[in-house]
RNA sequence: GGAGGCUUCGCCUAGUCUGGUCUAUGGCGCCGCACUGCUAAUGCGGUUUGGGUCUUAAAGCCCAUCCCGGGUUCGAAUCCCGGAGCCUCCGCCA
């Protein structure tokens, strides 16, 4: 939710960038029309209400004539105010509406555009020089690690097992990242997966995004994509104290129904119903968004030299950044068997926006409330096991283990082919 | 699944039967001031949150807010209906 008070001093800033995410100027213009109306209709009620309760008040003292003329005003006014009030709350309704509308305000400096206007910042770590690089699930089944075709007879496409090595690698790699997290102060959290109407609609995953969630009906409960949803929501409604940044690490499974994109990315583990990972969140002040914001996407890159996997950093169009965030920035790990860059990490400056939805605040230095800011980061994810496994790969089939993942793999520094 | 109880401005709490003087009581905590030559005691004041209006800004004024949503009434913390959460007991299943 964009803040209004911005939005009246400072419309044309909200109009540029709408422009520069490619979407209408007019939802801008719409809001600013709704903001006019509420205030209007919420005046004429208060008017009418201030005095309602001024001669309700007399009524007690009242007697016999005077009592009798009171009576009839007030009953007039009953009616009259019962109409403003409700003609405010319809107010008030039709401007959360159009504020739901209007997109975060992009970060200076986010490229314009959309899906492929990206800006590649830096590429780290060097390409394996692999002559006909197995695939992941190719090299997962010799290991034994994934079972692509036992997943698809138990729960359907997009389903899979992971097992022996897989399993661990995937717990390994994990826990790797909670340690790192823990580490660097975060509160370690495991939430619940399941999660109430208003806690996915306060994270901004019902707008858009509403096809790729999956919904439990006879409960009215949603299944997270992310932890983001229940570590936003966790301080909902709360007055927190951010003389520090809070920090949380989320582990928990992530469902996604991956429904419009039937056809894409079918092979593997790449793109998935169920997956696990760790997740960062921050509530930060929002003057230190910005830097939380980088040190989000440096913890992300420790993580992947601790796993030996080059990649390259990008920072995503305006266009393509959905609607909570103001910036974002991704890491890709080079796939060798694609032969390109695929996004394994996303950390994403929402600012005050989900703050604002889900009505986060905190005491600045005078003891006002103010708005919260949140961001997110990818730490680690299922995801991850594709790039490890593939550029790590030897000729002879077995698979190289990045030492900060061997005390996972009791001590093995190779994974060999299970023998059959 | 069945029965009952509870939910008040950070925490605890009065008020709900018997609707208006609730502009919500008191304690604790916290903040400020005063006093005392000493991290104490005492006194005084302040201390929910959101919104509107005015203003350079603040103050002021106004409205809402007693778990949430409806209803009754001139008027609801208080009465009625629905819902949520917590607790206790019974049943059932682990």
């Amino acid at each position: 939710m964009i803040d209004l008070r911005l939005l009246r001093e400072n419309p044309d800033l909200l109009r540029a960038s709408q422009r520069a995410r490619g979407e209408s100027e007019a939802t801008v213009d719409a809001l600013l029309a709704a903001d006019s109306d509420r205030r209007e209709a919420v005046a004429r009620f208060e008017a009418l209400r201030a005095e309602q309760k001024q001669l309700g008040k007399q009524m007690p003292k009242a007697s016999g004539a005077e009592r009798d003329a009171l009576l009839a005003r007030t009953k007039e006014l009953s009616q009259q105010v019962k109409e403003a009030e409700s003609a405010a709350s319809a107010a008030d309704e039709a401007l959360r509406r159009a504020q739901l509308a209007v997109p975060n305000l992009i970060e200076e400096g986010a490229p314009p555009g959309g899906e492929d206007d990206f800006v590649v910042l830096r590429e780290v770590g060097a390409r394996p020089d692999i002559a006909n690089p197995r695939d992941h699930l190719e090299i997962g089944e010799a290991l034994g690690a994934i079972d692509m075709e036992r997943g698809a007879k138990v729960s359907g496409s997009r389903f899979y097992y992971l097992t022996g090595v897989g399993t661990l690698l995937q717990l390994g790699l994990l826990q790797l990242a909670m340690q790192q997290a823990v580490e660097y102060g975060f509160t370690p959290v495991i939430p619940p997966v399941l999660v109430k109407p208003e806690s996915m609609e306060g994270t901004g995953f019902l707008g858009a995004h509403a096809s790729e969630v999956y919904r439990l009906e006879a409960d009215d409960l949603y299944l997270v994509g992310t932890s983001e949803v229940p570590l936003a929501a966790y301080h909902s409604g709360e007055i927190l104290n951010l003389d520090q940044p809070q920090r949380y690490a989320g582990w928990s499974s992530c469902f996604r129904r991956e429904a419009g994109s039937h056809g894409k990315d079918v092979r593997g583990i790449l793109r998935v119903h169920q997956f696990d990972k760790v997740e960062m969140f921050s509530y930060v002040r929002p003057e230190e968004a910005h830097d939380e914001h980088q040190r989000l996407l440096a913890w992300e890159e420790e993580m992947l030299a601790k796993v030996e996997i080059p990649y390259r950093v990008i920072d995503v169009a305006a266009g393509d950044l959905g609607s909570s965030a103001a910036r974002k920035f991704d890491c890709e790990a080079w796939v060798p068997s694609q032969g390109r860059y695929r996004e394994v990490t996303s950390t994403s400056n929402c600012t005050t926006f989900q703050g604002r939805r889900l009505n986060i605040r905190y005491r600045d230095a005078d003891g006002r409330t103010q708005t919260a800011a949140t961001l997110n980061g990818t730490l680690a994810t299922t995801r991850w096991l594709i790039p490890i496994l593939e550029n790590h790969q030897q000729p002879d089939g077995s698979v190289r283990v990045p030492k900060a993942l061997q005390p996972f793999l009791g001590g093995r520094d190779v994974l060999e082919p299970a023998k059959r």
